[in-house]
DNA sequence: TTTGGCACTCCCTTGCCGTGAGTGCCAAGT
DNA sequence: ACTTGGCACTCACGGCAAGGGAGTGCCAAA
């Protein structure tokens, strides 16, 4: 009772802190909120709100302010996930089922969930090791430089030249494509490996280590680039929050240009929603800063993530609504291909 | 000799200008170069400069700033183009050697570009209208569905699914893969629609409708994907100068997510290096801005753009030697493919 | 045409004060 | 055992005035 009190105060004061970006104070909590008490037990209540670390003061004589831990008290048991309207769920449907391709699809999410949460969208690739191989295809360059191609199920397509040690004839190329066509086609990329495995030794002494070349060029794209791309968008909302973020927005920027920070902060995504409140968040210049994150598939096995950036004082329940959404449908055209 | 001066006096401004962000008196600008004359005939010469619209004064008891004006004259007419020391140079060429697939190529470029010039850069992926047809690839994805994938010369790889009217035996794909492939093969992909029109008549009825549909994507994919994709990078070094710009940062950072205003910005290039200053520039929220952009291309063909953009007062010199030797290290790299 | 001198302008910093929002504590009331 | 009104206290913030300083324009002399 006395308990639940305070729990409710505290969620006034993050949405009040939220939606206002000033520290909300006692006398201004009772007028907006009809919580039946006076100001004054607010007050006793905010006190020890604070002394259990859930809110702080930026100064004596100011309002209180929701510590992190204050947001993962709100997020774990003061919020659901809010609902998305219809017309929402249906902007989001028209949105991405105009997408001509993989790219396209990644920009479109990345531009839809910047707009839908006015934050920094985020959104990975599939993951080629995870995928299965759809078709592979090797193209002669000249006899000793060849391109070879790949193409996921998931829409990944990549390619690599290879130079070859020793020149190869266009029938030795179309023996190799075909071998290796009918090795790798509908296996998992994680496991090309033992697919191709003694390959090079079926073919002759004199091409043998250019057959070894272009195989190796291979099972290096299926890993090495696994980790590779995640695309960024809605960076202007950053200004717009400029002050809320360390004194200057430079670092944060900065971090975000790092594939490797972008990776480390969708970090483990699962089925769900996750959310990472300030300190929580691996990255050391962007502790000031909540990501929401949740997987994207096929079926029930998470192939990449999708997420948002913003200010620990963000709407959290609207931005992972959002971020749920758009990982359903991102999962859903992945099923229709 | 006496325009002489005036034209030395106003490069010094400009140069001071652009290494302390400081609007310039004449006391300041006779003690750090060695101008020969006194402080007082220096205001002489700034009241004409500014009576002829090189330089303003902010206010009134303030030194001066070059105008766009300014910095026009300056770059025509007061300053080469600095040239690269031997370690930037083997810095770029190294960086761009390891770039193992064209997106690789173009995301090291920007980020290089941005690295040397410590501002934002842009970098346009190679037209596909220009280049020319290295193969294509039909897969048979389900009796109604085909993934086409088209590579072309300049290593840029489109693929598109499409959904055809009627199922097509495994056999009548062959079929049009081949067809297609010898009609389009080497040619350029501008010139395409005349080389497949009248290919889906050689099919019989019940699948004319699938391969005229597989064409017509072919074509779609080949003329509107033009415009798309110009890379960018360094958005962190707009914070560094964040007072530079408007008031805020907002405007030119939205500005920079639409892929038409980049294409718009890089505009028309030409093999040399292009600068446009402030309002010179066609975008009207950048127009506090500059930008310096290169062509690079195939031979002498420009086949993309490649520029960086930052605040009117940049280093000039150093700005466009960068982007030059950008440009054609990108040129050398299409080239050896 | 150049130069030193001089008066003037105006921005920016500093310090000061009054105001107001907000707090903590206490004693009284339920 | 809570809740409440009252009260003194703290401190950020905006406005205002004064002083310093950088820079200018103009003028008379060289």
């Amino acid at each position: 009772m006395l308990e639940d009190r305070r729990l409710a105060v505290l969620r006034a004061i993050v949405e009040d802190y939220v939606s206002t970006r000033e520290p909300v104070g006692s006398k201004a909590l009772v007028e907006r909120h009809s919580l039946g008490v006076s100001s004054a037990t607010i007050r006793n209540d905010m006190a020890a709100l604070e002394e259990e670390g859930y809110i702080a003061q930026p100064h004596t004589s100011a309002g209180r302010i929701p510590t992190d831990l204050g947001y993962r008290a709100f997020v774990d048991r003061l919020s659901g996930v809010k609902p998305l309207s219809g017309a929402e769920r249906r902007a989001i449907s028209d949105f991405l089922a105009g997408a001509v391709d993989l790219d396209d699809v990644m920009a479109r999410s990345v531009r839809l969930l910047a707009q839908l949460t006015r934050q920094v969208a985020l959104v990975q690739y599939p993951s080629l090791v995870q995928s299965t191989v759809l078709h592979l295809e090797i193209v002669r360059l000249s006899a000793t430089r060849l391109l070879l191609v790949l193409i996921a199920d998931t829409g990944r397509v990549e390619q690599r030249a290879v130079d070859l040690p020793a020149p190869m004839s266009e029938e030795s190329v179309a023996a190799l494509r075909s071998r290796l066509l009918s090795a790798v086609i509908g296996r998992r990329c994680a496991d090309l490996s033992s697919h191709v495995e003694g390959l090079a030794e079926q073919f002759p002494a004199d091409e043998r280590a250019s057959a070894a070349a272009m195989i190796a060029t291979l099972l290096e794209a299926t890993v090495e680039s696994e980790e590779r791309r995640v695309m960024l968008g809605g960076t202007a909302n950053l200004a717009r929050y400029r002050d809320s973020f360390s004194t200057t927005l430079e670092p944060v920027l900065e971090a975000l240009e790092e594939q490797v920070v972008l990776l480390r902060l969708l970090g483990e995504v699962s089925g769900d929603v996750t959310v990472r409140i300030g300190h929580e968040n691996p990255v050391e210049d962007l502790q000031t800063t909540s990501v929401v994150s949740a997987g994207y598939g096929r079926g029930s096995s998470v192939i990449a993530g999708v997420g948002i950036l913003g200010p620990t004082h963000m709407d959290y329940p609207g931005t992972m609504a959002a971020v749920q959404a758009v990982a359903q449908y991102l999962s859903r055209i992945l099923d229709e291909n």
